[in-house]
DNA sequence: CGCCGAGTTGAACTGAATCAAGAAACGTGG
DNA sequence: CCACGTTTCTTGATTCAGTTCAACTCGGCG
């Protein structure tokens, strides 16, 4: 059975003809450790769901790298947030691992939304969710301490020091890569 | 012509039919200065849209009062996205003038997603531009020093001294009263 | 072998919090 | 309409988490 399909249905039943309509429209990926998933927003025009590996989100912000997100198996990646806000500097997603992906195209997806209701409300759903996503992600930079949220994050991906630099992970949490080094000398 | 109705078309076009079902769903309120519209979460269960006024949603955090979103007229409020973490103590949602609403309830709202796939649009909509505003929020918290944050805010609401107290906007850009202060004395 | 990126460690600095005490504004009752 | 108490705002001194700059270590790879 197909990661997407079962991923979506999580939010939201879908019936058999809405399934056969999104498959119908979904592309798989198998790529290397380092490849450029995305060079540029404005040649972004799909989201992904990683079935294996990870991938990484970033952009630039006064010719720093921001690391903004993290996407490992068996969650979506893609431009549905920065995409909308032109006057974020390019970003890209890099693969970090070798990864198989299931790509959908904007324009199939808005089809989708046009043609059934019950996948257009898998869309609201899963906004909603990112919604309280992101929004545990504000309290916990505006509230919590470094080394809280580095626990937090350990907690919820036990194996991200292994499959991810330091670097990464440090920006991915709003602080530099030396105080993350210290929080980690203090075990 | 009925301004929640309005607010909603810029999201998406909605039919005469579509428009008649919500009207029929809609309470209006005219509630005083200091009115508590909300106590606590489990008994709010609508999404509150300001008309003329201004309200302010806040939670309690280790017994301090975080003030969360402000309302102008215009916009909505509502626990839209706390009403989704129950381990937050409980929040309410207090009008800092005499205030006119118009309500919806959720049972309602759900009830006219099931029926009309133009409404569940605009829902989907209105969550991605929900995720816009977060981010955007994020962004500032995250990479924007007390001043900047309190610059921006001034830009996009330049009356908001006039009508919230210091305290209150400290709270919402993440800095105590005192900082603000600070911050408003180096003109 | 020597270089290079990733991670660690030290010293100095800074933005904002905290604690604490005043000053100004507000509202409620006499 | 004034007097008093309470809330709101300001200002000063101190502390602290996290940044910056910089030097150094370690492992891998051409």
């Amino acid at each position: 059975m197909n990661k997407f399909i079962h991923f979506l249905q999580t939010f939201s039943h879908l019936s058999q003809e809405a399934i056969a309509a999104v498959e119908q429209k979904l592309n798989y990926h198998s790529l290397p450790k380092n490849h450029e998933l995305v060079s540029d927003t404005s040649k972004c025009n799909s989201i992904y769901f990683i079935e294996q590996g990870v991938a990484r989100q970033l952009y630039y912000k006064e010719s720093k790298e921001i690391t903004d997100w993290f996407g490992f198996e068996g969650s979506v990646i893609g431009p549905v947030v920065r995409g909308y806000q032109p006057k974020n500097g390019p970003y890209s997603i890099q693969l970090l691992e070798n990864t198989k992906l299931i790509s959908i195209h904007f324009d199939d997806l808005q089809a989708l939304f046009d043609r059934f209701h019950e996948i257009e409300r898998v869309g609201r759903i899963l906004a909603v969710h990112a919604i309280v996503v992101l929004q545990k992600r504000l309290d916990s930079i505006q509230f919590e301490t470094a080394a809280e949220r580095y626990e937090n994050l350990l907690k919820e991906y036990p194996a991200i020091t292994q499959r991810v630099p330091l670097g990464y992970i440090a920006s991915y949490l709003g602080i530099t890569q030396v105080t993350l080094s210290r929080i980690r000398a203090d075990h």
